[in-house]
DNA sequence: GTACTTCAACACATTACGTCA
DNA sequence: GATGACGTAATGTGTTGAAGT
């Protein structure tokens, strides 16, 4: 009797994630039948390394496209990054026509404090537009400003010199404000703005991207960029020549979309999230099918068994006629002699219960490593 | 050589916005 | 027009490896 069980080639991994340091749990039959296995892995999920490698590669390679750090001189003395030397304010608005309430004017602690527990993306987006807008003229606040510059507007006119006094006053709140400026900036993520991921200066190099649409966000939440067709054809295009980017090609990419170099890292980010999830939606139907597979060769063994001890019990005689058979084994090729057809029956019986124990063990396993995949 | 810190890039989970039925 | 589902851009957080100190 032939008992074969082959879930796939076990030098090829079954699934795609096996080949990224799988941890494989073999199931092995009974005894010691070491060619009936059932190879299942579980992959690390992260990236390979080769992957890896190529990125810190082109990274090393003094290709660094990441733009230089925004400084954020609100104060005159505020801290400049080292080995810089203390640079124009990169807000000109600021120190010339400081138009701008919040922060030309009295800034008395009650309106910091305030402004400080506010989620300042919205601000920011607005005082983005400002700083980058053409020129570097100053636009103008977004909408929720301009109400708060109205509440102020009387204030302001009493403390013309608000700027100045709180620039020559250290121990005023607006260090602290300084702070929480720079920690919101833009609602871009905190850990990018300060390891100086930035891109002010590109960041309005997209018209869509800008203009009043965000103004009249003022301080609410963000602005979402709906890609066009072209755009994301074109970085699907690019998408499938390299799933991850080294600086240069964001740029590149960036410059040719007219889109930030931020959004095109995002995209890339979402899009391998993406693949992933469908690769995982595949491999989860396969370990399905699998499992199915296993579950109706376990019940066609165990079927088989039961038939088999019948077999004994209805024919005991037979089965004690002396008899000498050769059989060759499949896997040594050797040849075994079995003296008594009772002794190939008792063995066909423990290799069909192994098989059975085997195929049992295995659709567990699988159905323990589904359980784990959240199947 | 080793321990520690910093930085950049990533994966992953989640949020929030735009679109469409 | 309101609404829920869905796709996806954007954000927040944790991890990792390389480089610097």
């Amino acid at each position: 009797m032939e008992l074969a069980l082959s879930l796939g080639e076990a030098q090829k991994p079954l699934f795609s994630f096996l080949d990224k340091s799988p941890q494989q749990l073999m199931v092995h039959a009974g005894g010691s039948n070491k060619d009936l296995g059932f190879c299942m892995g579980l992959g690390g999920g992260r990236r390979s390394e080769k992957d890896h490698q190529s990125n810190e590669d082109e990274r090393r390679s003094g290709s660094s496209s990441s733009d230089p750090p925004v400084q954020l001189d609100l104060l005159p003395f505020s801290p400049v990054p080292r080995g810089q030397p203390p640079a124009q304010p990169r807000f000109p608005w600021l120190a010339q026509n400081c138009k701008y309430p919040l922060l030309s004017t009295s800034f008395n602690s009650f309106c910091i404090r305030a402004l400080i527990r506010l989620d300042f993306r919205g601000l920011f987006e607005g005082s983005q537009d400002m700083v980058t807008s053409e020129q570097g003229s100053f636009n103008g606040p977004a909408k929720g400003l301009e109400v708060h510059r109205k509440s102020l507007a009387a204030e302001e006119t009493e403390d013309g010199a608000a700027a100045a006094a709180m620039s020559s006053s250290p121990n005023s709140t607006a260090s602290s404000f300084q702070m929480d400026f720079a920690v919101y900036r833009s609602g871009r993520n905190k850990r990018d703005f300060e390891a100086g991921n930035n891109e002010v200066e590109t960041e309005r190099a997209s018209s869509r991207n800008g203009s009043d649409e965000e103004l009249e966000n003022g301080l609410g939440g963000r602005k979402k960029l709906r890609l066009t067709k072209d755009q994301s054809a074109f970085l699907e295009e690019s998408f499938k020549e390299h799933h991850t980017l080294n600086p240069k090609q964001k740029l590149a990419l960036a410059n040719q979309l007219n889109l930030r170099p931020r959004q095109v890292e995002v995209w890339f980010q979402n899009r391998r999230a993406r693949t992933k999830l469908k690769q995982t939606e595949v491999d989860c139907e396969y370990l399905k099918r699998c499992c199915e597979n296993l579950t109706e060769e376990n019940r066609r063994l165990h079927k088989e068994l039961q038939e088999l001890r019948a077999l004994k019990t209805s024919q005991p005689f037979y089965m004690q006629l002396p008899a000498t058979t050769l059989t060759m084994c499949p896997s040594c090729e050797r040849v075994a002699t079995t003296t008594t057809a009772t002794a190939t029956a008792t063995a066909t019986m423990a290799a069909a219960t192994a098989a059975a124990s085997t195929t049992t063990t295995a659709t567990t396993s699988t159905t323990l490593t589904l359980a784990k995949a959240g199947i």
